[in-house]
Parts: C-alpha cells; structure tokens; sequence
DNA sequence: GCATGATCATGC
DNA sequence: GCATGATCATGC
C-alpha cells in the first residue's frame, strides 16, 4: 500500500489503535514459535501490506518515515511505563565517525518515527495484546540539541578507540545499545584493534517511558532547559551552571535566600532544595523532564572535613532469589548501573563532629555521574560473581556479640560496593535460595569510591 | 578509626 | 507494611 502522504499514513495507523494482535495476522506469524517477537512485522505485512526489509532507508521511502512497533506495561503502582528500550539501526563504526549528525545513519533513518504503542501483560499470548496508539514522532528542538549532543559523545567514544567501552550510561535520551545473539557478536572498530560488541542506537527506556506517558495518558513535565541553552550545554555543565551561585554557601544562608524551609532531616530536603535552586519550587523531581527522560537519579552526600562522606551509600535491597535466578549480562545491577545516572547533591561540615556537635551544613556543588563501564565490567561483575558463588554455595551465618555475621563480600572488599544489612532491625529477615533466612541486606557504594568520585566538586 | 551489624524516619 | 534514604553504635 502506498499512502501519499502522512496525513494518509497516520489515518490508516490510528486505524489499529484499539484492536489486538490476533486481528491483525493475517500471514500465521503469531502462530509460527520460530518468528519470535516480531510484532513488527504483522504490522508491516498484515495491517499496511508491504514486504518486510531491514533496508537502511526508513519503512515508508516515499515519506521518510520509519516505523516502530513497541511495547508499554503497566507498574505495579498504575503508572505506564515503556517495557524496554526503542532500539534502532545498528551503527557501522567505521562509516559513522566520518559523518556529521545530519548525515548519520541514525538522523537519516530515525529523524521521522511512526510509533505504534502496544500493551505488554505478563503470562499473556502474544496475540491479545492491543494496540493503544499510534504516534507519529519527531524530536522537539531541545531534545533534538540534548540528542545531538549524546550522538557527538558515542562517535567521540569510537574515535577514541574505545568502541568497546561505550555504555548506555554515557548518554542522555539516545543510547547504544549492544545488539546480538550474544557476547560474540563482535564487531571491528576503525582506531582499536580490539573488537567491541555490536551496537544500535536506542532511544532509552526512561526517554521512552517520558513519551509513552505524554502520548497515551496525557502526563505534562517540567523542562529546566530550553533548546537555545541546550545549544551550547550539555545536562551536565547546565546543572553545574545553575548550582554554580549557591555554592560554597552554608544550607541556612540558601534556604533563607530561597525563601524555603529546609530540615536536613526531613526526606523531602533534597527534593525542596534541588527544585527551589533549579527554579521549579514545588515540583518533585521525578515531574522533571530532563530526568525523567534521562534517567537521573538523586543522591545527597555529606562530606566530612577529610572529603568522605561518613557512611557508604546504600541502594536498593537485594532479593537474593532474583540474584541466583538472574545471569550477569542481564542482572539488575548490571543493567541498572548502565542504565542511571546520578546527580550527586553535594555538601560539607568544614569542622567534624567533636570539634562542634551542632555544625553547619555547607553546599559544595553537584556532580553528574555513571558507572563507567570499565569498573562495571570489572569490580562490579567480580562482585556480581562472588556474590552468586556464596549464594549457590550457601551463605556462612554466624552468632556472634554483636548480631550474625555472614560471608557475603563487606566495605572494603573491593574498593566499590558490598553488601550490608538494610531493615528495621535484626530481626526483619527475607530468605535466601540455600533455604536460611537473613537480615534485610542492600547494595552499597564504599565511602571511599564516593570520595574519590567527588575529589573534583 | 573504621568495619560492621543494627536501626531510624518517612512516605507510599 | 514495607522499601528506601539515611544514620547510629560498638567492638575490634
């Protein structure tokens, strides 16, 4: 089928808002177990009529529109959200570190995106997920400049040689994602004898999650940026510009600037404190776009007057069944640390605890930062290893004066992350796969690597 | 002084 | 009720 032009194409496609796989399928494909997941392709055979290619012009030559059919579920909470990243063309490093962004290959075959949103269940057949929308996409300015941006850092990183290094957490909203059967889809690079893993530019989850919720429930953000800024900066140099007048000053001094209340003990503080010095008072950070659709995450760091913080950081509780049940490559660390950003909120006590019980509370400045993906694949993995060892082995439990101790790895083990106890008290217990129950244990971040990330703030 | 196990406070 | 961000407290 032809369509003369988008206003045709858009009517057709919001034809299927609406209607489930199994109406559409018209070839058997649903029923074929070795057409695995191609949604896509029902959409592109059955319902516009048109052979399936994996050409690098878009699906719609005439148009220049490429489409995309993708999946959103519904969290635990209500909320939509995408079930994965967009992925899309793969990216032949050699020819893409000769080309200027509107030259890409990404830019050429991307710039224009008929999404079609479809719901994902769980335990549900293929064939019964629906059609909710269908959306023709093109970036905004300021996205645009922000993704401009990130694809400068990903062809910056294969002029660099470090085609193998690249990870999705380098980025904003436009990733590279590793793309193939497996580990050994490998791929030469133009400055590296090294070979480096596939990869597709991707649009991320949380970019996708942004857009899922503007297109199909109507959500409205708060942007902090608009595109003429993003010109010149990037996420990360705008942040430190707009903290850049606070810093150095005592938290009293600022909230009475900011004619806002601050209780450092308070589980808001940080909220309160980040949106009043971006200017978005009142807004919780999650309703910001620029983090949402990046995936920044918030933490506050107290220094002491040595430059650590006193306590490590701690994340999120493992669930240890998840952990033995998980391979490496798709575990939740791995992917989360690849994943988010965090924008560290940074203060200080210039005197220590003795010296004044009732010191200040000094504002040092921010720092945007993600696992680099030489310390994921390396201390994090080793630790990711040493953990699922223990697990499967059983964990060593032992009474002593002070609690139970056990012989999972503890701070200091590996110089970045250990596991430690996070519950109410020793006796909130979770189970572990050898069939014993411990304390409540999370992830956690050694001091001493926060320290050293924020030696430069 | 710090590792280490324990616990608090808040918000959903 | 529980996860999460944060902090306490003590023995080595």
């Amino acid at each position: 089928m032809e369509f003369q032009n988008e206003e045709e194409l858009l009517y057709k496609a919001r034809k299927a808002e609406g209607m489930k796989f199994h109406e559409i399928d018209l070839t058997g494909r649903l029923n074929n177990p070795n057409s695995k997941g191609h949604l896509g392709q029902i959409i592109e055979e059955s319902f516009f009529g048109y052979e399936v290619n994996s050409k690098a012009e878009a699906d719609f030559i005439e148009l220049g529109i490429e489409l995309k059919v993708t999946p959103v579920k519904e969290l635990k909470n209500g909320q939509l959200s995408a079930k994965e990243r967009l992925v899309l063309n793969i990216i032949d490093f050699h020819k893409e570190v000769q080309k200027s962004f509107e030259e890409s290959s990404f830019w050429k075959k991307n710039e224009s995106l008929l999404l079609m949103f479809y719901k994902w269940i769980p335990d549900v057949p293929r064939g019964e997920y629906q059609i909710l929308k269908s959306h023709l996409h093109r970036f905004s300015e300021a996205d645009l400049q922000i993704i401009r941006n990130d694809w400068s850092i990903i062809v910056s990183k294969i002029n660099a040689g470090q085609a193998h290094l690249i990870s999705e957490g380098d980025t904003a909203y436009l990733g590279a994602c590793t793309k193939g059967a497996n580990r050994n889809s490998l791929r030469t690079q133009p400055f590296n004898d090294l070979p480096a893993m596939q990869r597709a530019y991707s649009l991320k989850n949380s970019y996708m999650t942004t857009l899922a919720r503007k297109v199909i429930t109507n959500e409205h953000l708060v942007s902090i940026a608009d595109a003429i800024e993003l010109q010149e900066k990037s996420i990360g140099q705008l942040l430190s510009d707009r903290f850049k007048p606070y810093q150095g000053k005592a938290l009293n001094w600022i909230a009475r600037e900011l004619g806002i209340y601050l209780n450092t003990k308070s589980k808001s503080f940080l909220q309160i404190f980040v949106s009043a010095l971006l200017g978005v008072k009142g807004t919780s950070l999650e309703d910001i776009e620029e983090f949402s659709k990046a995936n920044i995450n918030f933490k506050t760091v107290r220094l002491e007057p040595n430059g650590l913080p006193r306590e490590h950081m701690s994340f999120r509780n493992i669930d240890f069944f998840e952990w033995v049940d998980e391979d490496w490559a798709s575990s939740w660390l791995r992917s989360h640390f690849e994943e988010t950003k965090y924008l560290f909120v940074v203060f200080e006590y210039r005197e220590t605890k003795t010296e004044n019980p009732n010191r200040k509370l000094y504002f040092k400045g921010v720092s945007l930062w993600n696992m680099p993906m030489e310390e994921i694949e390396g201390r994090l993995k080793d630790f990711w290893l040493q953990v699922e060892g223990i697990l499967k082995e059983g964990v060593v439990l032992n009474k002593t004066k002070r609690g139970v101790a056990n012989n999972l790895p503890g701070p200091r083990s590996n110089g970045l992350c250990h596991v430690r106890p996070k519950g109410r008290d020793g006796d909130d217990h979770t189970p572990l796969p050898d069939g014993q129950s411990i304390a409540k244990q999370a992830f956690w971040i050694d001091r001493t690597y926060i320290g050293e990330i924020l030696k430069e703030v």
